[in-house]
DNA sequence: TCCATAGTGTTACTGAATGTAACACATCTG
DNA sequence: CAGATGTGTTACATTCAGTAACACTATGGA
């Protein structure tokens, strides 16, 4: 019993629905890559940000990240491995997308406008972005047919004792 | 005192934090314009999604997307006339830009790729975002200048008593 | 063999945000 | 003046996220 790589039981869950710390954690096992929880404790109390937390406080965000679906983990020798099952892109897309269809009626364009409207964009950047366009196409197909997915499915490394 | 089309109380309040409830209100008066807590509470109830909520519900709700700073109101003859304070594509700029920063490093780049990796955005769309840019553009020029910042700052109307 | 250590599983408490609404108060109108 | 209409105030239940204690279980060394 007991599978490592557990499958996610919460695929697809809102992003926006994700408060502070748990996003802080999210974005620690995005750029680790695999962490334990020890790992992200050590990681959270770096920068002062924030007072160490209890070990216990800290898998418990995890396991429910974990149950939200954003991350899997595997046993390595008796000790959860935590890792992305998804890409940071991915859930920012969905999330991205829940906004488009709420606020602007589904139109990305009209999105872009109001981020330009709103300072968030200058015309300059979006520009930018519309001559980078076809790059990023080009990159993107190459990341449609190999493994490149940021984060997502991690190579095995399971040595469940 | 108590002088109508009172400001914001709390601009840029974060936009992941509305309810469902909040965000279809916030709907409604970005569709019709200018509504009073009837209006709403006819247009919540019409498709049958929800049943007819009490009136001080609807009030209630309305009184809070004020304070968060979506709405603003006058008052017409007693009556309060809720308006938008804020477009929705602002209000969506604001709140993709939440999503860039936490999980794209602020880089708009990246989440069109994000987009496009999960689906959201099929390369066509996405070159048809890029030839349309230009046109975007223009018109983002336009509104620069004028008063056509959809729902923002309603022409007056006040008939206060 | 037996215990200390390292890790996990379970359960809980608190505060804030939302959905939902009752009730009291004010004002216009017939 | 009474009723209708509309606002102000207050409240309560739920849900979620932050935070953590405590119990249980292998594992490795004395």
């Amino acid at each position: 019993m007991e599978r490592n790589t557990r499958t996610a039981p919460n695929p697809g869950h809102d992003p926006a629905e994700l408060g502070d710390l748990e996003r802080g954690i999210l974005a620690i096992v995005w750029r680790v890559g695999a962490v334990t929880a020890e790992q992200v404790r050590e990681e959270l109390a770096r920068p002062g940000i924030g007072r160490l937390l209890k070990d216990s406080t800290v898998r418990t965000v995890l396991r429910r990240l974990e149950e939200k679906g954003y991350l899997a983990h595997s046993v390595d020798n008796r000790t959860f491995l935590y890792h992305p099952a998804e890409s940071r892109q991915r859930v920012a897309g969905r999330a991205v997308k829940r906004i488009v269809d709420w606020f602007c009626e589904g139109s990305v364009e009209a999105l872009l406008v109001g981020m330009v409207d709103s300072k968030i964009l200058d015309r300059a950047e979006l520009q930018r972005l519309a001559d980078r366009i076809a790059s990023a196409q080009r990159s993107i197909h190459r990341n449609d047919a190999d493994a490149g997915r940021n984060g997502t499915a991690h190579p095995g490394k399971e040595t469940k004792s």
